[in-house]
DNA sequence: TCCCAAAATAAGAATGAATCTCATTTACAC
DNA sequence: GTGTAAATGAGATTCATTCTTATTTTGGGA
């Protein structure tokens, strides 16, 4: 709860021409402080235990703010639920396998994947933005205890 | 509306334990004829059109068995509703390109990432089931006229 | 061909994630 | 400190999807 840590958070937002709500130094402080992928229901429901006062809606229009600022990044695992994690720089960029049984997510980068892909937008002339790639299936846990 | 069709797909689904049903009868024969990817409700519409008697809830149920017995697949192309196809054999499987601006859906196959895929998999000790890869961004029309 | 139990369906209610509305509060440039 | 544009809270609303229950259909057997 550092006062530093806020100051840095306030900077980080007004670069990017947000305006620093305590709202959302919290919404950032809580993902920073965390590997998982939250969905929007658990962001509010931590910020309510913290923050005395959010809205969902807040947490929504937050998290869309902040992902159209590259501040957040969007996770669509499939299960009808967006969840959200602080942007990696560009060289942290990672894809997922999804085990099916336990839920568990397991991040990779794979360089060659990554080179495959440019070289498919090039062939039909697409300018790509992002990209999303989900490998479903079974975790070695999941796989051995069954 | 040929009556060898409907037996032909009679035959498909008992060969995959569905009880052949005039509306799963009628969904599988509209994906087939397409190459679109609908969602769910225009899927509800268009059966409507054709068989008076259909309700949501069974293209839901409907789309869901098939799905189960991959006769058809599901698609997430991350905009909140699930899309629909009639499932390509293993050796067509593709994926997607798909244009933020017109919604413009492009469908590609790229052998090395495939085979990426897997070397990724083998690497965690994942066993994969299915996956998707989906890149976002603009295509050449869209490009073009903006 | 008729019968029957299990399965599938129709219609609309219910759910749940996400968005919108609008009155109130807050951030921040001056 | 002030004013104004932007952000927020609370709850209503939307929209895709799932559930409920009474009714109908399927398909195996008499």
């Amino acid at each position: 709860m550092s006062a530093t840590e806020n100051q840095q958070l306030k900077q980080v937002l007004r670069e990017h021409e947000l305006k620093a709500t305590t709202q959302r130094i919290a919404l950032l402080k809580l993902l920073d402080a965390t590997h998982e992928h939250f969905d929007a229901e658990e962001i509010y429901l931590e910020l309510l235990k913290k923050e005395k006062n959010v809205s969902r809606a807040t947490v929504y229009r937050s998290l869309e703010a902040l992902a159209e600022q590259d501040l957040v990044t969007r996770l669509d695992f499939g299960d009808g639920r967006m969840r959200f994690e602080r942007s990696k720089g560009e060289d942290e960029h990672h894809d997922h396998l999804i085990c099916e049984k336990c839920g568990k997510v397991i991040e990779f980068f794979n360089l060659e994947m990554e080179a495959q892909q440019l070289s498919v937008c090039e062939e039909n002339d697409f300018t790509p933005s992002t990209h999303t790639m989900h490998i479903f299936g079974t975790c070695s846990d999941c796989r051995t205890s069954q």
